[in-house]
RNA sequence: GCCCCCAUCGUCUAGAGGCCAAGGACACCUCCCUUUCAAGGAGGAGAUCAGGGGUUCGAAUCCCCUUGGGGGUACCA
């Protein structure tokens, strides 16, 4: 009944939302599917993108991933309005920084009777938890502490134990979560825990912490991956505790691996964003393939280019609440697609420098020198073939240096004699010679009147050619390529293959 | 075990009661183009809409059950 139209905000608050990780590692592909879901919605409605950092496990913290997921957000051009090293009104954005705030809140919620002390050590729930197993109970908290007096409490600060503080759950009813995907999800009382809503270490849990901050950072839709949505009823209840109202809260689906046996991790190939560009994917072609694992527009556009585009098209609340399978065929497709199709040349050749560079194929080659410039006419003839930028060395290797090692064996085509065949680079390389490479229509017929004059099929004369010049029985055509290379060099490597067949006789 | 979510070609999906003997994309196969490899073009194969009950004149679309898959079940997020 309080379901929002589509496409539009859905409140009469302004639109804040945002993406609130844990530096616990590399920034997962479905934690970037879910940024990507929520940046384009705040920019849609120009509402704020807030990046919290939700650092409240002192024991999985990790410093260097904050670095790592906030680069991998920028790669994939999720910029924030607020967060670390943007600022705002409602930081600080590191959890770790907000305790004084959260260790408030709890105690009021102390006061006002719907949470309370508990006392219980680890090694006490540890075989609360093993007599239930054992004796097939649902696990759980047995609520020991709940009913503890002010004496009981007394005595047990005496002993020196800090209590952590737990959300003292109603043992009936039921609480509806109102998940904008898959509408109302019910979920009895007396089946939910009274989970821990502050450490003993002063640290809230997550629960508590991002009820809190969601509030006060004015959140207004709550974007999250799916396997919050058990947890949920326990925030619905927090809200309900604080008389705060609660965001709209969209769980967006889990991305299962290509196998389907359980979710993405890096078992069956890269997992996170940052593999991702180290292997040479566009941050655009890896936005569009991710937009379309539980989003779709209609029937027949899969492609978007532009986040215009998409800002134009998106609609959050038909993202499909149902689990998908990464592909990384489809992934895949979609690079290269861009690379060939999509991505303007000069873009596509800047793009591919720094590749080029770390394989020592180009120095410097600054834009506009002879080098880029040659880098560029290089990487026109490849791009068919290139899936990854990872791939552009391996695929211009001959454009450069010298070509790769090759089986002399590869010269000889089938039906063919190593005589004629050495004659026929002879006469190659002297045509080359004469007449330069510049001209592709000029070299190219001369070279296939050279293969009638010689009784060849162009094949049998072209391939050689191509060994010899590339070192490989794959290339982009046999006269651009020679164009690319040089008259030099192709005369060079034709003498050297010549060179080579005269040896093994 | 218990709780929750999900269920259309191998995969991602279109589909919001008749327009669907189910459309597109990836992957796969064939042919065309062709100096090789790609890219591209044209075709093909591939889903009794998980199964079973309902509701309805009519169901992939609504309801129930079963099955399957996934998630959760921490002083982790």
């Amino acid at each position: 009944m309080t379901q929002t139209p589509r496409g539009s905000a859905g409140t009469e608050r302004p639109v804040r939302v945002r993406f609130a990780p844990s530096p616990t590692g590399d920034l997962h592909i479905g934690g970037v599917r879910t940024a990507l879901f929520t940046w384009l919605f705040a920019r849609q409605h120009g509402g704020a993108f807030v990046l919290r950092i939700e650092d409240t496990d002192q024991k999985r913290y990790q410093e260097e991933s904050i670095a790592s997921i906030t680069s991998a957000l920028r790669w994939m051009g999720l910029d924030w309005d607020e967060g670390p090293d943007a600022g705002g009104k409602h930081g600080p954005y590191f959890q770790s920084q907000r305790l004084p705030l959260y260790q408030e809140e709890a105690r009021a919620l102390l006061h006002s009777g719907h949470a309370y002390e508990c006392f219980c050590q680890p090694e006490r729930l540890d075989a609360v938890r093993a007599q239930q197993i054992a004796s097939r109970q649902p696990p759980g908290y047995d609520r020991h502490c709940r009913t503890l007096n002010d004496e009981q409490r007394a005595a047990k600060r005496a002993e020196g134990i800090v209590p952590v503080i737990r959300l003292k759950i109603p043992l009936d009813g039921v609480t509806i979560v109102q998940d904008e995907l898959r509408g109302p999800v019910s979920y009895e009382n007396r089946l939910l825990e009274d989970a821990v809503l502050l450490k003993s270490d002063g640290f809230p849990t997550y629960h508590l912490a991002v009820v809190i901050d969601d509030h006060l950072m004015e959140i207004s839709h709550i974007t999250r991956g799916d396997e919050w949505l058990p947890s949920a009823p326990l925030h619905i209840m927090l809200y309900e505790a604080f008389g705060w109202e609660s965001p709209l809260i969209f769980h967006t689906p889990v991305i299962l691996n290509q196998d389907g046996r359980g979710k993405l991790s890096k078992r069956q190939g890269a997992a996170s964003a940052l593999a991702f560009r180290e292997q040479g994917y566009l941050p655009e072609a890896l936005r569009n393939y991710l937009m379309l694992l539980g989003w779709s527009y209609d029937d027949h556009q899969e492609v978007f280019p532009t986040v215009d585009e998409l800002l134009g098209k998106f609609d959050l609340w038909r993202v499909n609440p149902s689990p998908s399978r990464f592909s990384y065929d489809k992934v895949l497709w979609f690079n290269q697609h861009y690379i060939n199709h999509i991505i303007e040349l000069d873009d596509l050749t800047r793009r591919c420098m720094p590749w080029l560079r770390r394989a020592g194929l180009v120095g410097d080659a600054p834009e506009g020198s002879a080098a880029h410039a040659h880098a560029r006419e290089a990487i026109a003839l490849i791009k068919d073939k290139m899936k990854l930028l990872g791939e552009a060395p391996d695929l211009t290797r001959f454009f450069f240096t010298d070509v790769d090692e090759y089986d002399a064996a590869s010269l000889i085509q089938k039906n063919t004699e190593p005589a004629n065949v050495v004659l026929a680079l002879q006469r190659a390389r002297d045509i080359v010679s004469a007449t330069g490479v510049d001209d592709e229509a000029a070299i190219e017929e001369q070279l296939r009147a050279l293969a009638g004059e010689l009784g060849l099929k162009a094949g049998q004369l072209f391939m050689p050619i191509r060994v010899a010049v590339t070192g490989r029985t794959a290339s982009p055509g046999l006269f651009e390529t020679l164009r690319v290379v040089g008259q030099q060099r192709t005369v060079e490597r034709l003498d050297a293959a010549i060179a080579r067949l005269g040896q093994n006789d």
